[in-house]
DNA sequence: TTGTAGGCGTTATCAT
DNA sequence: ATGATAACGCCTACAA
């Protein structure tokens, strides 16, 4: 499996390798009748660029990365559509990585990405550890986060509000008549998740509604972990007549375990989710949620990098995306 | 952002950077002390080893590629999940490239992934023109088909045996006393598709019952089009008691139609789909389907892939995994 | 144990 | 228009 390299078409066309390697990229000036002689044999040939000889001198490889928590999680493949369209208008490439939701994973890949010298990265991090992200992103390539709004300002971000996200969502609720609404989150560390909490206590407070701890639960962003705490809190004396779920497989959980329990969503209980993922219209599913444009996140995720590559703009750049409640079936009045 | 190479670190520790590239590689030997001395020093100055370069030298890159058709539809993820744990631990990493079932996209992919060198590529062909794949496996670099069974023979593939996957799910709706089954398939064209249809028509013959051919109908592996075509189907005249759908998401499709119809499931069509994708076995959804060893699949293809470029073994590699129904509540006897 | 030097497949900068 | 040749960052004989 010997590949052919730009000194064997030269042999094989008695020229000098540097006249091949101008016949092929087209950059230099070269006659005609060479160009063509030497693009058909190089066809003949059957070669192939060797990106990896030609990124050593270049210094750019025209690939992208995109390392996400968890690639099983619908919401993911979503952004990652955006994120490979718009890189492929480009003329870029995106390695895509999945931690699933391990620091130590996303660490590794990031070292990875980063030694075959990707131009830029996107990442959804697993975590609100990024001190490694901004690292990167300050020393040796350009990050921006996806879908996750970084505390510290100096970094480049594309996300929906999380923050009005949850208020949209526990506003809607309280509109609804309910006044015991539960909160399932995923990891409590997350910053979504931080921001969603937020959202939702800042609303049940100005509405002068007391929380309850045991109202508050956190795991993670799955749906067995949706399903496991909304058991447990089901089990606990006081349930609820809502639950606000931390994004829509987990809510897909909650549902599963209240009926389970012998109730029913939504005329015992509502549910809402977030993201709005493709499987929440369902006919048999409904779920009424918190649309998040994925598509569009992962697509100027890849435009702000692209803008970062090519004139080095070190300015962190912020982008944020309106959510959008989309009412289903799974809430009701009380 | 220049980053800091052998060299810089050679001239900081004053040796030459060949005692560097010993330092950090560790193979050669070298004394305890300059390699403590080094390594110390190249963490302090930020040293990432640039796998370019490396891969220029050594003619393996240590990663591999996974081309899908579909990353929305969530059998891929979960092959997906599969090949990179499988490839993580044996010390690759993997490029996962979506060519949202476009030809033209499988190509450039398979162009660029060999163009940066990866040492093995796994493919889910998008359609049944698989000349480029073929000749790229003799010529340039292993390829493994995973979860697709190539009409010619010298090819390495893992797939789940899709002929006996329809033939259980024809037997199935039989045994319960169903006549008038129809097909919604994917893209006709499609492998997978011909060896389920094949075994859904030669259960059919077997038991002596007449295949209308409105009864079959073709169009692509996405929910959008079990739906359209169902439609087109339930507004024809003749009315089926069941239907068996190209793969699950079809069937959501399948059952979306069904339901707007004004037709229940499974109390006046049963369905069945292939597959058993997670969402599959949610408690709203509750399809009968075949599974297919995703995760299996794509832990196979890797090891296999990672055999051909251990010892360089061209012949054919094929392993046929084993599907299974899994009963649950759209179909019903009549 | 360490240094020197050649080479991996390109592009780019000189000459010619 | 074309040919030498020096990089690019790393590995690895071969020497010392």
């Amino acid at each position: 499996m010997m590949s052919v390299t730009i000194k064997d078409i030269a042999k094989a066309a008695n020229v000098s390798y540097a006249t091949v390697s101008r016949a092929l990229s087209g950059h230099s000036e070269i006659s005609d009748k060479t160009k063509k002689k030497i693009r058909k044999l190089a066809k003949e040939m059957g070669y192939t660029p060797n990106a990896i000889a030609k990124g050593l001198v270049t210094k750019n490889t025209k690939t992208l990365g995109f390392i996400v928590p968890d690639i099983t999680n619908p919401f993911f493949p979503e952004v990652a559509q955006g994120v490979e369209d718009c890189a492929n208008r480009n003329g870029y490439q995106v390695f895509l990585c999945n931690t699933s939701w391990k620091l130590e994973k996303e660490k590794q890949y990031l070292k990875a990405l980063y030694g075959k010298r990707v131009d830029g990265i996107v990442v959804s991090p697993t975590s609100n550890d990024i001190t490694h992200l901004v690292e990167a992103d300050r020393n040796k390539v350009p990050v921006v986060f996806a879908a996750y709004r970084p505390a510290i300002a100096d970094c480049n971000f594309v996300a929906t509000d999380d923050y009005k996200s949850a208020e949209i969502a526990a506003e809607y609720l309280l509109k609804l008549g309910h006044r015991k609404i539960a909160y399932i989150g995923g990891q409590q560390e997350s910053c979504t998740n931080k921001y969603r909490l937020k959202g939702y206590t800042d609303v049940l407070k100005k509405h002068d509604i007391s929380l309850s701890p045991s109202y508050i639960k956190h795991g993670a962003f799955r749906q067995q972990s949706g399903y496991q705490l909304t058991k447990e809190l089901l089990i606990a004396n006081d349930v609820p007549t809502a639950i606000l779920a931390g994004n829509d497989i987990i809510a897909l959980g909650v549902i599963q375990a209240i009926e389970e329990f012998g109730l029913d969503v939504p005329n015992n209980i509502s549910v809402v989710g977030f993201d709005d993922i493709s499987f929440a219209s369902l006919d048999k599913v409904q779920l009424t949620t918190v649309f998040q444009p994925k598509y569009t996140t992962g697509e100027l995720c890849v435009e702000v990098l692209l803008q970062k590559i090519k004139d080095g703009d070190q300015n962190p750049t912020h982008k944020m995306l309106e959510p959008e409640l989309v009412i289903r079936r799974t809430c009701k009045g009380i």
